[in-house]
DNA sequence: GCAGACTGAGTACACTGTTCGCAATGAGTT
DNA sequence: AACTCATTGCGAACAGTGTACTCAGTCTGC
């Protein structure tokens, strides 16, 4: 049932003699998302998540050898389901859409910045994007090592955004305060900073540049950045 | 004592009164640095650092208010101890020192990779890398919020980066096995998606790709990503 | 029909972060 | 030198956590 194969993914779900399961891996897979989404990850606990489900605590892991493998399916999961982007097109194209539809996932699934991370968890979902996004560099006279290049460079960046972009919203939740309260108790020190004199460009951010001002100051910066790294990518394009 | 102050950075470290504290916050960073760098994040707990300071666990909370303060003020300490690179020269050679020593600093620290993203925790230390990286960057003709995007795309690359990098490896050191053992439980389910023939790509890039067998992939693969970002920035310029 | 593989779950263990109360301390004031 | 009392260290306790071990009861393939 559960031990006898090493990863999750070429596990068989059920057994093929005994009850049926009162449960199912996308059953609980489901149900942790929501939790993870609407509580934070943290909140996801193999107690919780159980009595969500109407069953005890114990019983999930005759679906699953650790938490940790249940994380993997909520990534893998997202990635199918929830990931959308134009796979046709030019190269430029299918990149763009795929960083900004990673990046829109994430935010509705902001514990996949973390736990998305690497080779590590590669799922039948996202082993399909992954197959997905090689195919879009496909063709253009890359060798295999340098379009493995273009999509680690353009999957980091990506990432590391998402992480930067969550991190203020996540330390905010976390101490329990909204963003704009948070964001107050924050401001007497950044102050003392500027006071300071020594950080005369830090402080031309604070005080002079016009993008904290905007609403949507994450996206346009995601979106100029992603342009950049774009016109990076095009330069190992032969000719 | 604590709550009196809401941010860490501008909190005295010791009242004016009453007997001095056996403690510093230095040395209890030095120690959570120590143990997190050995054992993990996770081997990070008040107790055991207490153990390991030889003091009581709720004596910490003398130092710090709760234990998301102590990580934040050890990735700014590494931040300044432990991140070394040229700022002299002109502004690509000074990026590229930093984003390799960043990553460096990163591998010898993993915990940063996730708790040090984002603007959240702008310690002193933090504030002066900030501050002289946008020093790399001004004067060269860009608006304020240009040389913010440039930053920000750069800092998402290499965070990204070392969070692939990492993935691995963390997964395997919390599994108990070591690299070579994690990835021969691995084997079985990549040859099942090989031979399911439906990620040609996917199958060219495990059975194809050079990079694999070198040991110093990673690296090569960051610095090559590393190379492309920075053209994509140079794009940013004027003229 | 029935062996026995399988499921559900109560209980227990070893942890975690954090709070409270209290005794001991020692610096500032008188 | 005496006295105050803010401050320190910390044992104990609380409310959680992931996970292992059991064991009774269930249902399936033969």
């Amino acid at each position: 049932m559960s031990s006898n194969h090493g990863v999750i993914w070429d596990r068989p779900e059920r057994a093929t003699r005994g009850p049926a399961p009162s449960l199912s891996r996308e059953e609980i897979t489901a149900a942790a998302i929501v939790l993870a989404d609407t509580q934070g990850i943290e909140a996801v606990s193999m107690r919780t998540l159980a009595v969500q489900l109407g069953v005890g605590a114990a019983s999930l892991y005759r679906y699953v050898d650790r938490k940790d493998e249940l994380i993997d399916l909520m990534v893998d999961a997202v990635m199918g389901d929830d990931l959308q982007f134009e796979v046709r097109g030019d190269w430029r194209r299918v990149l763009r859409s795929f960083a900004r539809g990673l990046r829109a996932m994430t935010l509705r699934h902001p514990w996949v910045a973390i736990h998305g991370a690497g080779r590590r968890n590669l799922g039948p979902n996202t082993a399909w994007r992954y197959e997905q996004v090689l195919g879009a560099i496909d063709g253009l006279g890359l060798e295999i090592d340098e379009m493995l290049v273009m999509v680690e460079t353009l999957d980091a960046f990506i990432r590391g955004r998402a992480l930067d972009e969550l991190s203020e919203q996540e330390s905010a939740r976390r101490s329990g305060l909204n963003q704009e309260e948070w964001m107050q108790v924050q401001t007497p020190y950044v102050e003392s900073l500027i006071n300071s004199g020594h950080y005369p460009l830090l402080t031309r951010v604070v005080l002079d540049a016009r993008s904290p001002h905007d609403p949507d100051r994450l996206e346009h910066s995601f979106d100029a950045g992603l342009e950049r790294v774009l016109d990076g990518l095009a330069t190992m394009l032969p000719d």
